[in-house]
DNA sequence: CACTATAATTGTCCAAGACAAAATGTCAAG
DNA sequence: CTTGACATTTTGTCTTGGACAATTATAGTG
C-alpha cells in the first residue's frame, strides 16, 4: 500500500508537476488559491500531490495559454470545451497581422499530402522518416524549410492539442526533423560568405528547431553560421559574438517562451552586444514583440531571411 | 544611469539567476539566509539583483556540488580555492569504485593528441570540426564513442571548470559532436535487430549527448532504436514503450541531474513500465545510484552496452 | 575496527501578502 | 465605427520566515 501506485491514480509532487506541465510552482499554487484548480491531494506532511488527470488538464491549459488564452477564462471551462478551443485552432491573439510562421493559408506548395501525421498516429517511425526524406528530395531544402515544415509543425501541434497525438509522438517527430536538417546542413558546403551569423537560443528556450531551420536557409546561401545550440547565457552569446567577430546574432523563440520575458531579455542582450552587430529574433514566441527596438530586427517569417542577408 | 549597465556590472533577477546557474530559487534564497552568499543587491521593489560575478561564482559552485562537494564547505572558500578544487579533478565522492565514464586512466587508445581543446581556445570552429572528423575516420565510430569522446568530454569540462574555456565554447563543442554523431548514425543502415531500444531523457535532464552515444553504439550493432530526444514525461516514456513494443528503455543522466531525484524518478518510471521491458540507466548522474533496484540495470560504462544486447 | 545513535547539514515545501506588467473594460471625442 | 485616454482587473512572480525529511557527519560503544 505504501508502495508506488501505478498508472491510473498515480500522484506526483509539485516539483514533478512543474516539470511535466511547464507551469511554475508559484503559478500552480496561486491558481489553486484563486481559481480552485488544480486541487491536489496532500500527503501526511501537507505537501501537494497531483493526480495524473489534473496534470493532463494542466498541460492542455498550458498549451492554450501559449496560444493567448487567459487562465481565468479557461479554468472554468469543461474538458470538452478545452478540447474544442485548442483543436478549433483559434489563436485568440491580437495577432500583429503579419503572422506567417504558421501555414500561410495560400499554400504556395500545391498541397502535398503531409502523410506524416497519419504515419505518426499508427506508430510507424520508418514511414515518418521516409516521408520526410521523400518530400525533402522532391521539393528541395529551401521550400522544405520555408514551406512544408511550418505547415507540418502546426499540423502536428494542433493534432496534439486535439488529443489525437501523444507527447512522445511529437517528440519523435521533432527528433526526426532535427536529424534530417542536421544531415542536410552537413551535406552542404560550409558557408563562408558574409554576414557571419551566430545562431542560438536564450536560457529558458529549449526548442532548437527554429534555429536549425534558419541555419539551413543560411547555409544554402553560402552564408557562414556558428551554432551554439540551446540556452546559451546572454553573457556568453555576447562573448561568442565578440570572439568570432560575427555580424549577426540570430535567436529563435518558440510559443512556449514566456511572453513577459521576451522584451527584457532581448533588450538586455542588445545592450551587451557591440552596436555594429545586428540582432535578429524570430519564431512564434516573437509574435507579441512590442514596438520596434533599435538594433533589433524581427523576422516575421522564414522567407524573410533571404532578403536580409543581401542588404539593398 | 537608470539605463541598462552593460557587461561588467550587469545585474540579473532571481529567475535569470536560476536559469543561468541551475540552482533553484529556493536554494538561492536559503543560501543567502544561511551562508551569506550570494549577496544580491535589491531593486526599488526589494527584489534581488545578482551581479554577474556572483552568478559566475555560483556556476562554479554548482559544478562542485555536482561533483559531490557540499555547500557548507565550499561557500567560505576563496575563488582561488574553488578553482583549485574543480580543476584538481578531485571528485570528493564516495564513488562506487566502478567509475568509468570519465577517461579510464589506462587509456586504451594510445594517446591521441586531442587537439580539439586547443582549437576551441583559439576560436577556430573549422579546426574543431575537422579534428573530430579526422579522429572519427581514423579510429572508427566504436572507439570514437567509447573511448575518445569520454576523454574529450572530461577534458573540456575540466578546462571549463578551470576557467580556461567559456561556456559558449563548450556549447559549440557539444553542438559539433552532436551533429557528428547524428550524421554518423544516419549513415549507418537503420537497425532492425532485437532488442528494440527506446532512448530518451527524463524531464529535467537536457543533456542528450549520452543518448546519442548509446544510440550510435546500438545502431552500429544493427540494433533498432527509437530516440525521443530530451525531457520526455515519464508517462509518455511508458506510453511510447507500449505503443512501439520496445524491449528496453534507456535513460541518460548527466552529472547536472539532481542526485536526490534520481532514485524516485527511476522508481516511478519502473512502476509505469510493463514488467517485461528492461530499463537501462547510465551517465555520470547515475554514479550515486543506490543499491540494486529490481528491473533496473545501471550501465557503468559505455563499453558495457555491448554485452547487454547479446544476453548470455 | 565496525556499528549505532545523535547531531548537523541541506534542499524543498508551505502560507499569505505584495506589487508591476499586461489585458480588459469604459467612456468620450473625432 | 474607430481612436485614444484612463481606470480596473487579471495574472505571474517575488518576498519572508517557518518547517521538515532526507542525507551526511560526528561521537560513542562494543
Amino acid at each position: 500500500m505504501a508502495v508506488n501506485d501505478s498508472a491510473p491514480g498515480s500522484l506526483v509532487n509539485i516539483a514533478v508537476a512543474e516539470r511535466e506541465t511547464g507551469l511554475g510552482k508559484d503559478t500552480l499554487r496561486v491558481w489553486e488559491r484563486r481559481y480552485g484548480f488544480p486541487r491536489p491531494r496532500r500527503d501526511a506532511h501537507g505537501d501537494r500531490l497531483y493526480p495524473r488527470e489534473q496534470i493532463t488538464r494542466l498541460r492542455l491549459m498550458k498549451r492554450l495559454l501559449d496560444n493567448g488564452h487567459r487562465p481565468g477564462r479557461i479554468v472554468p471551462a469543461s474538458d470538452a470545451e478545452l478540447q474544442e478551443l485548442s483543436s478549433g485552432n483559434v489563436p485568440a491573439l491580437p495577432v500583429s497581422s503579419d503572422l506567417d510562421y504558421a501555414a500561410s493559408q495560400t499554400a504556395s506548395t500545391p498541397d502535398l499530402p503531409l502523410n506524416e501525421l497519419a504515419a505518426l498516429k499508427r506508430h510507424d517511425p520508418t514511414a515518418v522518416r521516409t516521408l520526410l526524406l521523400q518530400q525533402l528530395a522532391r521539393i528541395g531544402l529551401e521550400r522544405f524549410v520555408t514551406d512544408l515544415l511550418p505547415r507540418l509543425n502546426t499540423l502536428i501541434g494542433d493534432a496534439w492539442a486535439a488529443g489525437e497525438l501523444a507527447i512522445f509522438q511529437e517528440h519523435f517527430y521533432t527528433e526526426q526533423v532535427k536529424a534530417l536538417l542536421i544531415q542536410a546542413i552537413n551535406n552542404l558546403p560550409a558557408g563562408t560568405r558574409r554576414p557571419r551569423v551566430l545562431l542560438t537560443t536564450v536560457p529558458g528556450e529549449h526548442h532548437v528547431l527554429g534555429v536549425l531551420m534558419v541555419e539551413a536557409l543560411l547555409t544554402l546561401r553560402g552564408v557562414g553560421t556558428l551554432s551554439l545550440g540551446a540556452q546559451t547565457p546572454l553573457h556568453d552569446i555576447a562573448a561568442a559574438a565578440a570572439a568570432h567577430t560575427v555580424d549577426v546574432v540570430a535567436l529563435s523563440f518558440s510559443s512556449a517562451f514566456p511572453a513577459r520575458q521576451l522584451t527584457p531579455v532581448v533588450s538586455e542582450l542588445r545592450s551587451q552586444l557591440p552596436a555594429e552587430v545586428r540582432l535578429w529574433i524570430g519564431g512564434m514566441g516573437t509574435l507579441g514583440f512590442q514596438g520596434p527596438m533599435t538594433g533589433v530586427e524581427r523576422l516575421s517569417s522564414l522567407s524573410s531571411v533571404g532578403p536580409l542577408i543581401d542588404p539593398v
